[in-house]
This record gives C-alpha cells, sequence and structure tokens, in this order.
RNA sequence: GUGACUAUCGUUCAAUGGUAGGACAAUGGUUUGUGGUACCAUGAAUCAGGGUUCGAUUCCCUGUAGUCACCCCA
C-alpha cells in the first residue's frame, strides 16, 4: 500500500565485476560501486514519476474487485468492451475536450512523436472512444451502441492523496439514443456500480446545462448578476470571476454561498426541449430507487457536455465530499468531430477514488483463492519429481505452493503452516526411489504413503471432505495448546 | 501552476553536530526427514546534490518525492 517516499539513486554498472555478481542486494551493489569507479557507470533514479506509482501485488484484491464488479455491470447493462489507444493526435482532444478548459490547457501530456505529429495521452476515454466510433463506422450498428472501456489516463497536475498522473478510469458511453430514459438508465448503471462495490453514502448531483448557446447565455446572465454583487463576493470569487465564473457558484465562503443563492440558475436559461429532458430524466430518477439532488451548480470541466450532467459523490461522517466519477450527454461530440450527427450520454468512474472510498469505509478486498495443498521436496532426486507431480496437480486444478528454492523440511513445514494450506506433500529421497508420496494433513497432523499414480485422486479426496465440513481451520497452536 | 509541511532498514517508530537503535516482517538455526510458541543468529536505512563545520543523518540552500490548501478534477 505504502509507496516509497523518496528517490533512491544507484548507480548501475554496465559490466558487472564477479564481485557484484556475487552481492544480491542492490545497496551493496551501490557500496562497491564506489570503491570501483573504474567501471563505466550509468546513474538511474530508481523511482517512479511523480504523480504515478505501482500497484502492488498487496493492493490488488482491491483492484480485482472493483474488475470483476464492472465486468459484471458492463454485460448485465449489454456493453461491448473496447480498447483504444493510450496516444492520439493531440487536435482530438483540443477539439472535444475544448481549449479553454483545464485538462486541455493545463494539464495534457502533449508531445511530438520522431515522425513530427503532435500526440497527447489520453486525458479522458470518450474522445478516443468517439474517435473510432466515426472511425470504424459504427453508427450504421443498432443503436444504441454501448461502448465500455477502462485503463489509465494521464493528466499532469499536482498530485495528492487519490489524485494522481496517472490513473484509472472505467468508462461507459452510449451513442445514437437521445430519449432521457438512456440519461436515466445511465445513472442507474453508474449507482450499481458502486453498490457493488460495497460503497455507501453515495449521492448523484444531477443538473442540466442545456445546449452550448443557452449555457453562454446563462453564463453571461451570471457573470453580469456577480459583477454587480462585486463586493460581497471572497478574493478568490473575484479572481474566479474573470478565469471562470461558474466556479464562484462552488465556493465554500459563506458570504459567497449567500450570494449566490440568488444568483441566476442554468435551468432557467435552457431551452424548451432541453427543459423537458431534463424534466422527463427526473421523472425517472424518481421512478427509480436513486438518492440523486438536483444541483444546479454543478458544471463540468469538459466542453463537449450537453442537457444533463451528473457527478456521483461520496460522502464521508465530517460531511467532507469526494467525486468519484462523473459523466453527462454529448449530443453534439460525434458531429462535431466530423461523424454523423449521433445523440450519445456517458459516464467515466474514477478507480482509484473508489477503492480509496473502499479502504475508507473498510469494504473487503475480493479474496484471491489459496492454495489448500503445499510440495515439499528433500534431496535432488526428490526435487526432479516435485515439478512433475505440481504440474500433475495444476493439471488437475488444484491450486498448490511450494518452495523450491528451500531446502530443510522443516522451513518448508513452517511456509506451508503459514500459508494455511490443509495438504502437505512431502517427497524425499526414499519416497522418490519408491514412486511414492508422503500425504500429509496438516489440520489432524496424520500422514499417510501413497503411490505417486494415486497422489493426486488422494489429495483431492481429502479436500473434498474438507470442504464439506465448511470453512477450513488453518492450523493455529496457540498456548493453550499447551497449557 | 502557487503556497505550506514532511522525508531514517521492506514496514513502523526512536536518537544524535562525533562510528543510527528497537519492534514487526524476512532468512537461517535450536540432534542435518516434520509445522505453533519460545530462544539464538543474520542481512537491511539517514532521499539526492551542494554549503557551513575539525566533523552533518542532524544546521543552511537547491533538487526530487509525498501530504495538505489553492487551482482544478477523477
Amino acid at each position: 500500500m505504502t509507496q516509497k517516499k523518496s528517490a533512491k539513486k544507484v548507480e548501475v554498472k554496465k559490466e558487472k565485476s564477479p564481485a557484484a555478481k556475487k552481492s544480491v542486494a542492490k545497496k551493496s551493489v551501490v557500496k562497491k560501486n564506489l570503491s570501483a569507479p573504474e567501471v563505466s557507470q550509468e546513474e538511474i533514479l530508481l523511482q517512479a514519476l511523480r504523480g504515478m506509482r505501482d500497484i502492488l501485488p498487496d493492493e490488488q484484491p482491491y483492484w480485482e474487485r472493483v474488475r470483476r464488479a464492472l465486468s459484471h455491470a458492463q454485460q448485465e447493462y449489454g456493453f461491448q468492451r473496447i480498447d483504444t489507444p493510450l496516444v492520439e493526435f493531440a487536435h482530438l482532444f483540443t477539439r472535444s475536450v475544448g481549449t479553454g478548459t483545464d485538462i486541455v490547457d493545463k494539464e495534457m501530456y502533449i508531445f511530438n512523436t520522431r515522425g513530427g505529429d503532435r500526440v497527447a495521452l489520453r486525458p479522458e476515454f470518450t474522445a478516443g472512444i468517439a474517435r473510432a466510433f466515426i472511425q470504424h463506422g459504427m453508427s450504421v450498428l443498432s443503436k444504441p451502441v454501448k461502448l465500455f472501456s477502462m485503463g489509465p489516463v494521464y493528466r499532469y497536475d499536482r498530485p495528492q492523496e487519490g489524485r494522481y498522473r496517472e490513473f484509472y478510469q472505467a468508462n461507459f458511453d452510449m451513442f445514437g439514443e437521445s430519449d432521457p430514459i438512456l440519461d436515466a438508465q445511465t445513472i442507474q448503471l453508474a449507482y450499481r456500480v458502486v453498490q457493488q462495490l460495497g460503497l455507501k453514502n453515495i449521492e448523484f448531483q444531477v443538473n442540466s446545462i442545456g445546449t452550448a448557446e443557452s449555457r453562454k447565455e446563462y453564463s453571461k446572465a451570471l457573470v453580469r448578476f456577480l459583477e454587480s454583487q462585486k463586493h460581497k463576493l471572497c478574493q478568490n470569487c473575484r479572481e474566479r470571476l474573470a478565469t471562470n465564473p461558474m466556479r464562484v457558484l462552488d465556493c465554500k465562503e459563506d458570504k459567497c454561498i449567500q450570494l449566490t443563492a440568488q444568483a441566476p440558475q442554468s435551468l432557467d436559461y435552457l431551452d424548451q426541449e432541453s427543459r423537458e429532458h431534463f424534466k422527463r430524466l427526473l421523472e425517472y430518477l424518481d421512478e427509480l430507487d436513486l438518492p440523486y439532488a438536483i444541483n444546479t451548480r454543478l458544471v463540468r470541466g469538459l466542453d463537449y457536455y450537453t442537457k444533463t450532467v451528473f457527478e456521483i459523490w461520496s460522502g464521508d461522517q465530517e460531511g467532507k465530499k469526494y467525486s468519484l466519477g462523473g459523466g453527462g450527454r454529448y449530443d453534439g461530440l460525434i458531429e462535431s468531430l466530423g461523424g454523423e450527427a449521433t445523440p450519445a450520454i456517458g459516464f467515466g468512474l474514477g478507480l482509484d477514488r473508489v477503492i480509496l472510498e473502499m479502504k475508507r469505509t473498510q469494504v473487503k478486498p475480493y479474496e484471491l483463492p489459496k492454495p489448500r495443498v503445499f510440495l515439499a521436496q528433500l534431496g535432488d532426486m526428490a526435487k526432479k519429481k516435485s515439478l512433475r507431480i505440481f504440474s500433475d496437480l495444476e493439471k488437475s486444478s488444484i491450486l498448490v505452493a511450494e518452495s523450491f528454492g528451500r531446502g530443510s523440511l522443516k522451513s518448508q513445514l513452517r511456509v506451508a503452516n503459514r500459508l494455511g494450506v490443509e495438504i502437505t506433500i512431502i517427497i524425499g529421497q526414499k519416497e522418490a526411489l519408491d514412486e511414492t508420496a508422503i500425504v500429509k494433513d496438516m489440520i489432524s497432523g496424520t500422514q499417510e504413503t501413497v503411490t505417486q499414480p494415486k497422489l493426486v485422486d488422494a489429495v483431492k479426496k481429502i479436500l473434498k471432505s474438507n470442504a464439506a465440513l465448511g470453512p477450513v481451520m488453518p492450523i493455529v497452536h496457540t498456548d493453550d495448546d499447551e497449557e
């Protein structure tokens, strides 16, 4: 769970001296290098880039639970998986997400390739998926076209807990239907996913921003209002007024909240169709048992949204809210990218934050299957045999652990015990010669010798009877046993 | 991008302007063919680079990274 906190610089030799080869620990390599500077060296920083991290084995059970829930929801709701490249022409994002948005202006990983193309690491999924939709002529498919994707996205931002430069999103998109029932279903799907992940205190924030025109008009009206009341705003908001007036609505300062309560609302500036759309969406939402609130202050940071926008929030005891994801309708995007006019709606879920919330609220991670059998070997002959036995067991779908590198039987049994296996198979010199194996029941401590051809069946039999006894208690000798 | 705080074995917590210590974890052992506990042993760290100093892990500067607030968002 914990990542390396600080830089470690290690000098790596291009040609290792025999002394260095013997040294297993990397740190001692460093020391030896320092005393042997004549060898050509190259300095590398053994550190992940800022805002990027390794997801270590310890954390994988959480990710596995997330993957499974997503895969389940994807199938239940009829989405097909699509994977698009991490890298696209930078233009795709500037045109869809929009210049003027922070994502494009400040946070994109953007660079030139050797061939001279201006490209960017995807800061979100929808643009790439929309590109693929057009490129592969998916508009001829039966509507709605439902696509699911999952993977890393990149934003060059200051990292914090739950905020990384490389982070993971799951993305659901539906193309080709403008009916508000799809909006409702999208939110329902999002809810289903977070619910399956065991998250409580979920709330949806829903709003409609209408068309690009009505949005523009609203923004003008808002600025007009705020300008006239500028003296009542906090310092920050006065600055926001010039850069991003909509954000004033998000301010946490009391006086700003009071003032903006009287500010014009985006809903009042909706065109007739958008208003009807929103009204019907709310009707559908009321049909569902969804925790949602209309949030007229909700504005999203991407240009392509039209009509419905929403966010998924998770709250803690102290009343802090964390945004886990969000989405909305983007009826104009496909056309603006050069495809034929296609309404669409989708949402993205921030998986890193979902997992953070799972940990915070102590949701149980997915439990990976544990080996129930351990294979111990003693001596060269047994070692050779054990490789084959391991393979036989694996082919019979028996998960078996081993520690081939270890010498003594004691240390191997110790490992077996620590793993909590039910059976340990022991092959020593004698058994290797006799073509037999010792099958030791780790729960009772008893053991029997069977011939190797019968080994798999013998193991299966014990496992089966153990399973019938209910949950397995891994053997633990407590102090009470002795006293 | 701005500001603040932080940085010690794999993890966690100590200590010091004078050769960094414990706990947990790891590895080996306590009649070399049998597990737990206990006991013993072993390996393992001052983020990097400069400066001040007789001497820096400690003080100063820079860099890097993390955390927090802002910005923004997932």
